[in-house]
DNA sequence: CACGATTAGATCGGATACGATCTATATTCA
DNA sequence: TGAATATAGATCGTATCCGATCTAATCGTG
């Protein structure tokens, strides 16, 4: 008798799907922070990713892949518009020319002082509730990750 | 006092960014969800698009851009291939032959019956707080999309 | 030292997102 | 009625993401 055929007797709707509430929210989040990064000429991830380089000088490619749990093939695109913007250097390193290193230019670091990320908190209409909120999804995010990657080798 | 130029002193940490906790929390489901939708040929947003469709029949591509958050740039391409793939059915609407009408077909439901997503709510490792979760991120995408559209006309 | 294996980035193709623009159909109202 | 307007999708260009593959540099071992 629990089989039907409609979709809501199964409980298939969008609104019960956590993947669908992320989804829309990072869609969401890209808008709202759209005509602020417009103003300083930068796309969502390319301000990501220097946020990421203001936390240290010189790193490589794939440490600042594991910060943004992305690899070269994203990332190097990304960080050659940034590099012709004037905003990073990219040098390879001489100890190991395998590796690129990656630092933020003044002019990038000036852009970052701008503290563009301040009036977005506001428009999350979380309040107090920010930090926790903040923690939860990050908690999700690596629960997936250490879940999924690395396939049952071992079982 | 308060001025500095170290990025800690200011927090400008990733990990005190919400939009990058949900960022990367997308990109975390993504792959969650590959191995099980590569099975069954599907990517990510074809099959939330499916599961939008199983809602309701006959949905105009507006209506379904609405649930969705997208809008027909990044839908049209996507139905039309779940068209050719034999999943839904697009068909302009008699009386207004400007709507495109889209439902899924008997292949379709078929294959949202194979409840692909079940197996994923384990791998949240968020227990008994998933609905808690759900809800809060719903909120904050709703409170960041009500805060950003339609930009201050009004004041 | 030499050669196979490993590693770090880079490149390529497919699939989203999204702003801007285009086309076709409907609607409005003088 | 018919021209101006509005609406629904579709198309195009740019920027991500990601799997697969490639290249160059390094390492490991005999």
């Amino acid at each position: 008798m629990t089989r039907t055929s409609k979709a809501e007797t199964k409980g298939r709707k969008l609104s019960n799907f956590l993947c669908f509430a992320v989804y829309s929210a990072n869609l969401a989040f890209g808008r709202a922070y759209k005509p602020i990064l417009d103003a300083v000429g930068l796309t969502y991830t390319q301000y990501i990713a220097m946020v990421a380089l203001s936390e240290e000088d010189e790193q490589t490619v794939s440490a600042l892949g594991e910060k943004l749990f992305l690899e070269s093939n994203t990332l190097t695109p990304i960080l050659k518009k940034l590099e012709q913007s004037g905003y990073l250097s990219r040098t390879r390193d001489p100890a190991d020319e395998r590796q690129v290193r990656v630092s933020l230019t003044p002019a990038g670091r000036r852009l970052l002082d701008k503290d563009i990320n301040v009036s977005l908190v506001e428009a999350t209409g979380l309040g107090d509730e920010f930090p926790v909120v903040q923690k939860t999804v990050a908690r999700l995010r690596d629960n997936l990750l250490r879940n999924t990657r690395a396939d049952p080798k071992k079982g």
